[in-house]
DNA sequence: CTTAAAACATATTAAAAAAATAGGAAAAAA
DNA sequence: TTTTTTCCTATTTTTTTAATATGTTTTAAG
C-alpha cells in the first residue's frame, strides 16, 4: 500500500513550482537541487505533467516550467492519480477490463470499495494552495 | 497503492476459515481449492497467522486450522496489517528508523498522514463477523 | 505398524514493477 | 555559434511480488 516515488516527487514538483511561481519559468535542475533528486527521474516525471497540461513549458535558456492553473485548482487527486495511476487498492476497482469474475460473490471488495473511497475523500479534499499554506505556516513556526 | 495478494489472500483465507467454522479443523488443500489460489502460496501466508496467534493448527490426517477467537474479534486492520506490514502509504510514517530528516519541513507528509488515518480508520471498523454478515446477504439475494 | 494426510520449514526461481541512468536530438536565448 | 534548456526513448539495476519446489515432522486411520 505504497505510493511510489512517482507520485511522490510528482508533487514534491508541484508544490515547488506552487511555491516559486513569482520565479517565472523554473528549469527542472533548480527543482532537482532544491529537492535533491535527480533531474534526469524528474525529468521523466514532468513530462507527464506536461502532456497532460498540469505544466507549460519553454525550451532553451531561460526557459523550464510553470504551473498552467492556479494553485487552488490542482487537487493532490489529480496529480497523484496522473502519475501514479488509480489510488484503487485492488486492479478489480479500476475499470471493466480488470473486474473479476468472483465480483458478485466476492465479499472483500466491500472492503475495497470503502478504503478507496476514504482515500480519494481525502485527496479530493487537498488542493495545492492547502499545501502552500501549511508551508507558510510550517516556516513560520521556524521563525518564531 | 496495492494491496498485495499476501494480505487479499490472508483476508479471504480467514473469512473461508470464519465461514466454516462448524466443521471443525480445515485443511489448507480445501481452502485452497474453494478459493482457486495454489495451496503451497496460502500454507506461507497463513504460517504468518498461526505464528502470530490468529489461528490454531493441528497436523496430521484430519488436522488443519482454525480461528482462536470469535470473527467478531478480528478486524480487517489486524490481518492486513499482520500480512502486508503497516498501511501507511510512505516508509516514514511506519517507526523511527523511516522518518527522514525532511520530516520537520514536510508539507506532503500531512497528505499522507491524512490518507494513513482514513485508511486505518475504515480497517479499523470491520470485522470478520461483518464479512460474514455480508456474505450471508450476497448469498440470499441469490435465493431471490 | 504402516501408510496417508496433513502441517511445518526453508530454499529457489520467475516475473513484474520501481527507480533510476544514459545518451542524445531539438529548440531557443544569449 | 555556443550554451541552456526541454524532449524523447532506450537500457539497466534493484527490489518486490508471487509463486514453486523439496522436503521433514506429526498424527490419525486402516
Amino acid at each position: 500500500m505504497k505510493i511510489s516515488t512517482k507520485g511522490r516527487y510528482a508533487l514534491r514538483m508541484m508544490l515547488d513550482l506552487a511555491l516559486n511561481e513569482e520565479t517565472g519559468y523554473i528549469p527542472i535542475k533548480e527543482i532537482a537541487k532544491r529537492q535533491g533528486i535527480s533531474d534526469k527521474y524528474l525529468e521523466q516525471i514532468i513530462s507527464v505533467l506536461n502532456r497532460a497540461g498540469f505544466v507549460k513549458s519553454v525550451r532553451g535558456a531561460g526557459g523550464g516550467y510553470k504551473l498552467t492553473k492556479k494553485p487552488g485548482e490542482y487537487t493532490v487527486r489529480m496529480i497523484l492519480e496522473l502519475t501514479e495511476g488509480s489510488l484503487a487498492p485492488v486492479a478489480c476497482l479500476e475499470d471493466e477490463v480488470n473486474t473479476c469474475e468472483r465480483a458478485d460473490h466476492c465479499v472483500t471488495l466491500g472492503v475495497w470499495k470503502k478504503i478507496y473511497k476514504a482515500v480519494n475523500d481525502v485527496v479530493d479534499n487537498i488542493t495545492l494552495q492547502d499545501l502552500i499554506d501549511d508551508s507558510k505556516a510550517i516556516e513560520s513556526d521556524y521563525v518564531i
